[in-house]
DNA sequence: TATCTTCTCCCCCTAAAGGGGGATGCCTTC
DNA sequence: GAAGGCATCCCCCTTTAGGGGGAGAAGATA
């Protein structure tokens, strides 16, 4: 049986050196190649052979709104590659770009708290054609933390609210918001309300950082 | 020459997978120990015999504000093993913390994003006695960025003002900042005032995405 | 059809934040 | 001893954010 070949998508350096080193003298598993930059992702991701992706969710999204992220390589590889299976990294647990992610045709979904064990699952489980998430992951998407414990409502955020969430983490105003986005004042101010309420946060300080943890900036 | 045992201290678990990993067939450098959390390393690190103490600065201290963090275990080790030596990890380049660090006695300062190459690098500076900062910590520690640029100023955050920010990323109002305090509202509005300033951010979101993103809170 | 969510917009109001200025001790450093 | 940074406090003021409520049109879904 052949080796399964990964290519490693990460904007930290010691991560890519780090599954590489983890797996130099596997049996199984072995490097193809690996990139550090959207850029350099796209570009040697059609030039070379493997059979799994690894790539960092927030791949280099930066304040860049309009330049490719990590969704772009996702989508790029699934297009010239069908047959290449995806494994998402991601810092921290975040339900609301795992149905993008698996819209997009992810395979997978796993922590960077993650050791080699888990990581070798993962990456059996999804050359396997399944669908892996890291547990605590998994957890949140279905809802639920644990058996006595209350179960936590999914948070939902729609796709004007999540853009409302990105502005405001761009310093800008309710009024600069709704300039940019061709609406009245008053409807950014509801979303605001709604957002606050959802994110179950005080103000902008709680905002951001819940935006941040959750990745849905950087 | 015996090996240059390392002990790694950080809560990904991919980072010190990939630590280890990365030497694991190394002539030089062994792995000696590692822990994810810091009441496991501040326990571990007392009966384990190594060389040098890889530790993310930033280690374990969301939200907790008065137990042990990175720092208490740089002490910890630094009094019961003054001849370790101390290399911090930190995600991105913030000059507040590395005087600190300097202070505490750490003996080099390591972006993540750093590979094996550079990674030994800093182990063989250390090694010998020198302290190690990655390029670009180094270059916003000194003040500016290039040949031609204008030079950056370097952002010197007060203690006071490190507080307040940390307060203000807690979701705290500025009276209740002052209460907590026990200062006077108008104080803690100065105080806001000029961190805008400092930072040169417009409000609350930019102050809190430079705290996150300078690993001033987490 | 009925129900739900999203997005849109409006009213009311209060609380909080930001921007300008100045001033005082206190401590450290030159 | 002068200079600078720091922390403390004060005045003025405008803008922004937040909290309560309601409501209508579009679209999906059951």
């Amino acid at each position: 049986m052949p080796k399964t070949r990964l290519f490693i998508v990460d904007d930290h350096s010691m991560i890519i050196d780090g599954i590489s080193a983890m797996f130099e003298s596997d049996k199984e598993i072995e490097i193809a190649g690996s990139a550090n930059t959207v850029d350099s992702a796209l570009e040697s991701v059609e030039n070379t052979s493997f059979d799994v992706l690894i790539l960092d969710i927030r791949m280099g999204n930066e304040e860049r709104r309009n330049e490719p992220d990590g969704f772009d390589i996702l989508r790029a590889v699934k297009q010239s590659k069908p047959d290449v299976k995806t494994l998402m990294l991601t810092m921290h647990e975040e339900p609301t770009y795992i149905r993008t992610a698996m819209d997009e045709g992810a395979n997978g979904y796993l922590l960077k708290n993650t050791g080699k064990t888990d990581f070798k699952k993962a990456i059996e489980t999804i050359m396997a054609g399944d669908f892996y998430l890291s547990g605590k992951v998994a957890q949140n998407l279905i809802g639920f933390r644990g058996e006595g414990q209350a179960p936590t409502q999914v948070i939902e955020i729609s796709n004007r609210e999540l853009e409302v969430i990105q502005l405001i983490c761009e310093e800008k105003t309710t009024e600069e918001i709704a300039n940019s986005l061709d609406v009245q004042v008053s409807t950014i101010k509801s979303h605001r309300k709604n957002i606050l309420t959802k994110l179950g946060v005080r103000n902008v300080a709680g905002l951001v950082r819940y935006a941040m943890e959750h990745d849905l900036i950087d």
